[in-house]
DNA sequence: CAGATTCAATAATACGTTACACAAGATATG
DNA sequence: CATATCTTGTGTAACGTATTATTGAATCTG
């Protein structure tokens, strides 16, 4: 306390909270002085005890090692810190436990909203939290009619994005076309599959369930790791009686471990094997060959998020609604090309 | 305060804290019924307040978006877990005045363990912090006699990597080999264009100025688009009169954007350029072609770095130095090769 | 000039913990 | 039986801030 200013506590806090409207000038001169000498800092601590606020939001994504979420982290951070919010993030890995674990914490610090980037199918695990007053955001993946648990979201059309994907394979004149995913565990995934289902139905194709290759849950992998899941998908397919001329996949890591994947077997990409990705990380447009993919709009959504979950915290009356699903977009690049004959 | 149980807030705390050890069975069961009931979280601001400690630390590096950096945090957060920190993590994209920002924020929440991932050559402007208690570490960079400010310290021998990259490429026959980084502001980059120019030395080579490219600090581009501006550089160097037939580049998301650059100029990498990156991310394995690299072993590093970190916060006699340097390695993949003739 | 009003700064309280000293009842000791 | 010892649980003071009510002094009003 630094009441070596000759004067008491609450002048102290008067200035730093820029109440010295009609103080004397020589009180605040000499607050002023003992705070620069002892270069004093309010506790940030015990202001959160007192006001029972902290300005921190928790983000849960599987892993900042993926450059999308890396990407993604950053820019909410950034975003947050103009509204003067920190970010506490927290890497689960896709790990159920360690979820759990991380949203206890983040209960307990008395941070109460919290932006979510991964999470099993449904979000019943979190109705606790809720009920308990945590503001729950979804980035990135549909809120799936539990609007009583999440407050708002953020998202792409998932089933749009893979239909899209899709139809530019068929387009090009591929008729088997693979489809390669981590455990699908996430409603975004399960969307992505359904979606390029329904548009090979509508092109009169019918799907191969050889070609859908989904990670099994026991390969441990987490999400540090999908480039190596990629490969060792693409490599089951590629050995298959009838290989696929053509894979969708559910992000441009993926995408980058096939490429590398299917060029150790021998298939160029895209001469014997067209690719396309998901998510348009920065090494897709830099990568040998340009990726084709599907492009979230990742710093729109980072904003969108951010102001949507902090005006709800502070009971601020946002403009628009609550859930906003952007378009994602085709972008046609060179691991795409039409089949070999 | 959970007094819901008929019962004192001594008794309350004595149970959470696990000092049932001689209590009535009945009170003890009373309380955890409370507890459960309104399922009450002790909490955590209230603890740090009372305790003046909190379970957090710091992490300022330059951007998660980088995939290196992505990936350290991750480690360096699951390594602060296991011994029961939590990390907040810190992009500065080596904005010094958001670096300084960071830091004060960072004091007045009583966080006082720093690990600083990126930061201007000089640690003078930390001098005061480190005065005021907080106790900062230096990951993947050199201390340089700062050990009064600086308390420990895991980073890699920046100048043998730079010395093995230049090496390997003299071998293979280079002559005229370039340089490209970004502003030269952090120490680890001098050391690595130092490395370079010894090596050239002693193979009688004489290092061109020409070849040797650094981004000027008005570009303005922070560590999120660090391949925009390798292809940038190996631009301007390859449109030279005399092109270098190898570049050595700061980090592998640099060589990712020379690559791509050269292939643009109609270069071919290896068989026109050779391109030798640093770090071995993830990526640099599975890209087109595997990248050759100096590899920064990132996992043993974010273990010690946590480990000497925390050591040190809790006055903890570690074991060994504090500060270590380990050797980087290199990898050689297909990025490489003997110039044209 | 006495009483009412304004002004500048302070004292008191609460936020939810933990640590420590202490109280009341039970049991043991001489 | 009086005292000492143990058992089990309680009361209270901090931690550093923000808010509210309150003081004492100075100025105004009729």
């Amino acid at each position: 306390m630094a009441k070596r200013a000759g004067v008491s506590v609450s002048t102290v806090s008067n200035v730093i909270n820029g109440r010295h409207a009609k103080m004397g000038a020589r009180t605040l001169r000499k607050v002023q002085e003992a705070i620069d000498e002892l270069n004093y800092t309010p506790s940030a601590v015990a202001r959160q005890l007192k006001s029972g606020q902290i300005k921190m939001l928790g983000l849960v994504v599987p892993s900042v090692a993926n450059p999308f979420w890396g990407t993604a982290s950053q820019l909410i951070e950034k975003a947050a810190l103009k509204r003067g919010y920190q970010v506490l993030i927290c890497n689960t890995e896709r790990d159920p436990e360690l979820e759990a674990n991380y949203f206890s914490s983040l209960y307990a610090s008395s941070i109460r909203g919290i932006i979510l980037g991964s999470s099993p199918v449904s979000f019943d695990h979190l109705s606790e939290h809720a009920k308990n007053g945590m503001i729950i955001g979804a980035f990135d993946r549909a809120t799936q009619g539990a609007n009583d648990i999440v407050s708002c979201s953020v998202s792409v059309d998932q089933t749009l994005g893979a239909r899209l994907a899709t139809r530019h394979l068929i387009g090009l004149g591929h008729k088997r076309i693979g489809f390669i995913s981590g455990p699908i565990g996430t409603s975004s995934r399960t969307a992505r599959v359904e979606g390029m289902r329904s548009e090979l139905e509508k092109a009169g194709l019918t799907p191969d369930p050889d070609l859908i290759w989904v990670a099994s849950n026991a390969t441990g992998f987490g999400d540090s790791h999908a480039a190596e899941l990629g490969r060792t998908g693409i490599r089951e397919l590629l050995t298959l009686d009838e290989p696929p001329t053509a894979v969708f996949t559910v992000n441009d890591m993926y995408a980058i471990g096939i490429c590398s994947g299917a060029r150790e077997l021998g298939f160029r990409v895209p001469a014997d094997l067209s690719v396309v990705g998901f998510d348009d990380i920065l090494m897709a447009k830099v990568m040998e060959p340009p990726l084709t993919t599907i492009r979230q709009p990742v710093e729109q959504m980072a904003e969108l998020m951010v102001q949507k979950l902090i005006d709800t915290l502070e009971g601020v009356e946002g403009d628009g609604d609550a859930h906003v699903v952007l378009r994602p977009e085709l972008m046609v690049r060179s691991s795409t090309a039409a089949p070999r004959n």
